[in-house]
RNA sequence: CGCGGAGUGGAGCAGUCUGGUAGCUCGUCGGGCUCAUAACCCGGAGGCCGUGAGGUUCAAAUCCCACCUCCGCAA
């Protein structure tokens, strides 16, 4: 089955190199162009591109797809399927119509839960117990489509942004592969979604980041996760200076005090919140690197009565 | 030329402006105290202060020059 995949971050490596490695005919690969990134701005190619490159395969780049300018390139190819992971860019009908058997794509979340742009993040940050994938038979709407097949698996209270996405990586890799073999035996059964079920993860934005101690310390903890190792939640120290945090723990469920002040640094940085008390375990300080909480204390960076916020 | 921070014993930092015996909080090693301890006390080891047989100076971690490396922001 000739399949053309569209992908570009590091999320969508999962699935391609399971289809490469399966011995599945990818016969191309559709990916975000090259953008300025890092120091410097040195344009950088998506990880999916470097891949694709590193083994011959094809690599695609339209600036726009949603004008039709790529449909002619893709009947070119004529893929019998498109696969597509956290391509980065609404698909027009064209697109969705043109390979024999459309496009499916791999979601990190359960859907209709979670549809949009970062599933994994908003249900770590919602205090979920549990997520998953599920690859669906491409629809115009964000993430409507039909579901092909699911896979569930838990995230644990002290699972990370990274934990979970390293761990949906390989299921919907596994998911994949199984949907495929699924339609080649022409024994897929797709489910439309319920669509009073359905809710929306939105991207992460700068204020989704700001640290609100006047928060349950639970809520603190479930943001740090679900933001941890990028884009990471920050607050500030009494210097105006801002510091990010990697890791935390939570001390404390219940009790209340001064919002935000550091009441211990036993062990790392232990903040009162509106309900319990948090511990930050891993910090990020403005122009440094990562680092625990408890070397950044022994800096002396921070005191115990500061207040952050 | 996107903006910015930093390279000092194993870690995180101070000292650099106002050159002149290398310091703090830890860790580590040894000893002590204790029913006991990640607690406390005593003692020790460990540093070419990123590189350049560079420049200035009686004297450079500190001032000047060049280079290397690392990191944060922003995208």
């Amino acid at each position: 089955m000739r399949i053309l995949f569209m992908g570009t971050p590091d999320f969508a490596l999962f699935s391609l190199r399971a289809l490469v490695e399966a011995g599945e005919q990818v016969i191309g690969v559709v990916t975000q162009p090259d953008k300025p990134k890092g120091r410097g701005y040195t344009l950088t190619p998506p990880p999916v591109k470097v891949y694709a490159s590193e083994r011959g395969i094809p690599v695609y780049q339209p600036e726009k797809v949603k004008d039709g300018s790529f449909d002619g390139t893709l009947r070119e190819l004529a893929p019998d399927v498109c696969v597509v992971a956290a391509y980065g860019k609404l698909l027009p009908e064209s697109i969705l119509t043109i390979p024999k058997y459309g496009c499916i794509n791999i979601h990190g979340s359960l859907l209709p839960e979670y549809r949009g742009a970062a599933p994994m993040q908003r249900a770590i940050i919602d205090g979920k117990k549990m997520t998953g994938v599920t690859i669906q038979q491409m629809a115009l709407g964000m993430d409507t489509g039909d579901i092909l097949f699911m896979r569930e698996t838990e995230i644990g209270e002290n699972d990370n942004f990274e934990d979970i996405h390293d761990r949906l990586g390989v299921l919907g890799a596994e998911a994949l592969l199984e949907t495929l073999k699924l339609l080649r035996e022409g024994k897929l059964d797709p489910v439309k979604q319920d669509e009073s079920l359905a809710t929306y993860a939105a991207k992460i934005e700068k204020a989704d980041c700001v640290l609100d101690f006047s928060r349950p310390a639970r809520e603190l903890h479930n943001q740090i996760r679900g933001m941890s190792p990028f884009p990471l939640a920050f607050t500030r120290l009494p210097s105006g200076s801002m510091l990010k945090v990697t890791s935390a723990e939570v001390v404390a469920e219940d009790g209340e005090g001064p919002t935000g002040q550091v009441t211990s640094l036993d062990g790392g940085i232990v903040v009162q919140c509106g309900k319990g008390k948090i511990r930050l375990t891993g910090v990020l300080p403005e122009g440094k690197g990562r680092m625990p909480a408890a070397d950044f204390v022994r800096g002396r960076k921070v005191a115990e009565g500061d207040i952050l916020k």
